[in-house]
DNA sequence: CTGAAAGCGCTAACAG
DNA sequence: CTGTTAGCGCTTTCAG
């Protein structure tokens, strides 16, 4: 038995099935334009038993219309990017945008292939995740000539729109409430800093915040790979034998201080007492673990959100609307491992 | 100053630029055909000056070729998943193919609608998560002309290809490890699982498990939405405050599971002497909790590695290829909260 | 309200 | 090795 390869159904299949001319199946299938409604119903009838789908490849260049919005972010396995990807998906959920995910591992290079590969599908926006780019990479947004959202961060200069929160002000921030509460000796721990430019800011925001009061972090040590709650322990527990006049541990993410918080409940020091902590991105896991942990927001989801919405604004007003910046405001949570804390 | 639209460069553009027919600069930029290397040279040249990004669209029409592979799976927001895509991402890495993704939250119209939107694409094949779909998707499914392979499960009859494991199998074999070491009052605690057809499927391997050995499931709780790691601490007390005969517990993930046994050692009960223990997944969080969790690791990213390999196989050799079940085998590790386990 | 013609930007299939 | 000619399946545009 010979099986030709079945070619999908065209609109030509549909409209010879229902007697009605292609363009006319086109535009009953769109909702576009006036079509009576006898028509419309034999036209819906017949798409349906045939099981017809439509092109979108063929729509997409004749009309010179993509419905898809490239998102363009370093990573999945640290749930900050996924709970944006949700933000985004939510905002797009009963519109024609449908959002295109591609993950850049944190490299560079990678972006750039990664950005190429998704403008060469000319979607009607981009969402990015940093301002930092290569030139090359700068240059295609630059020059692609449709809406370009660079999330998560403000502390730069954007190609176009930007919504994010300034990772630097959240390091000063943080900076405040630790001095606030007395504690003097402050460690440091967070992932490899060359991959992760917010990670950077946020350091180097506290080292600047704390700077200001006349204090230096004593200890700092960085990771990358691994079980971030199995890092969290074994960094906080050789920091604190490398030196143990620590009084508080600044993590760069909720995960690896959950870690710590537990390898020092489990040796049954006091915290926030004897030692006070924070971590950085607000993941509801915490809300299960046994003390709650002092951390601050960040806005993943509405981030996420408010740069679909960008995207959206500029389709419906192209020329308009004018560069965007957002700066969202990072929700600190004391929790309970930061010294009698105050508003 | 009047703006027009930046019109996208196209491949006539770059031909003017470097004075040679757009077919070949197509070839060129497609590496297919013999090109001399002086042509190659020019045209490479002109393309990088101006810029030129080529556009998939008109190309797939042409060729009838779209790189995409359709990849639709229930949630973001439960590491599972990501975790398979990332396996799916290695997989395709450096092959033409590319992964789009489609979120269904569990529920079988929006799996429809998701569906059809990607196969409207008309992408290269399929991946989808689960066995269980409505008729309409799995008509669409099989009149798609693509590869098709259903992923995480193989208790059911699949379209076309499937790779996973089997949940029932997981839940029986749990069953008989507990058993095995003495346990009788057994709870469960998992999601609400009409949602959930692989929780269902480990619960029912579990409960008939137990049944072989005429034990019986003596409590059992389900949850929905919120911060899994604090409904496992509150699942738990509650329970055993119903019920404090319970000598085991066996949660449907790993994270509820991971907050049972924090609440479990905070109250200072024996585990895994007093209560056993145990989830499912073997997520990476485990490692650091101040026990190990017993679980069994559901073999994501080769599930999503393997479940793109099947694609990429048809992919070259359309015709033959017959269909392909592939049943892998979820890795037990006893972790330290069942007791004295052996092999 | 419906149809016919033209063409989106690229590539398959031939010819040189 | 390079160029020419026809479309891919749909939508835009313009006529009825």
């Amino acid at each position: 038995m010979t099986r030709t390869k079945p070619r999908p159904l065209t609109l030509r299949d549909v409209s010879q099935a229902c007697g009605v001319s292609e363009m006319t199946v086109s535009r009953v299938l769109r909702n576009s334009g006036d079509v009576s409604d006898n028509t419309r119903k034999r036209v819906l009838e017949a798409a349906k038993t045939l099981g017809y789908v439509p092109n979108q490849i063929a729509g997409s260049l004749a009309s010179q219309q993509v419905n898809l919005v490239a998102v363009i972010i370093p990573s999945l396995s640290n749930m900050v990017f996924p709970e944006v990807l949700s933000g985004i998906n939510a905002a797009l959920e009963d519109t024609p945008l449908q959002p295109v995910v591609g993950v850049t591992d944190y490299l560079p290079e990678k972006e750039e292939r990664v950005l190429y590969e998704m403008l060469s599908w000319r979607p009607s926006g981009v969402i990015i995740a940093g301002l930092e780019h290569s030139d090359t990479s700068r240059a295609m947004l630059r020059s692609a000539g449709i809406p370009v959202v660079e999330i998560m961060d403000v502390d730069g200069t954007p190609v176009d729109a930007m919504v994010g929160i300034s990772h630097r002000r959240a390091g000063m921030d943080m900076a405040k409430a630790i001095l606030k509460e007395g504690y003097r000796n402050i460690g440091f721990m967070g992932t490899k800093m060359p991959l992760d430019h917010r990670a950077r800011k946020r350091f180097e925001g506290l080292t600047e915040g704390l700077a200001k009061a006349g204090v230096e972090i004593q200890e700092r040590a960085f990771y990358s790979g691994g079980s971030a709650l199995a890092k969290g322990r074994e960094m906080t527990q050789a920091m604190l034998e490398r030196n143990p006049d620590l009084d508080f541990l600044y993590y760069s993410n909720d995960m690896i201080g959950a870690g710590g918080l537990l390898w020092l409940l489990e040796q049954g020091i006091d915290v926030p007492g004897q030692i006070g902590l924070a971590g950085f991105n607000g993941v509801e896991l915490l809300q299960g673990l046994p003390k709650q942990l002092a951390t601050m927001d960040a806005c993943r989801a509405e981030i996420g959100a408010a740069a679909a919405r960008i995207i959206l604004e500029r389709k419906d007003n192209p020329a308009g609307a004018e560069k965007q910046h957002i700066t969202l405001e990072p929700k600190f949570s004391p929790g309970e491992t930061l010294r009698r804390y105050r508003r």
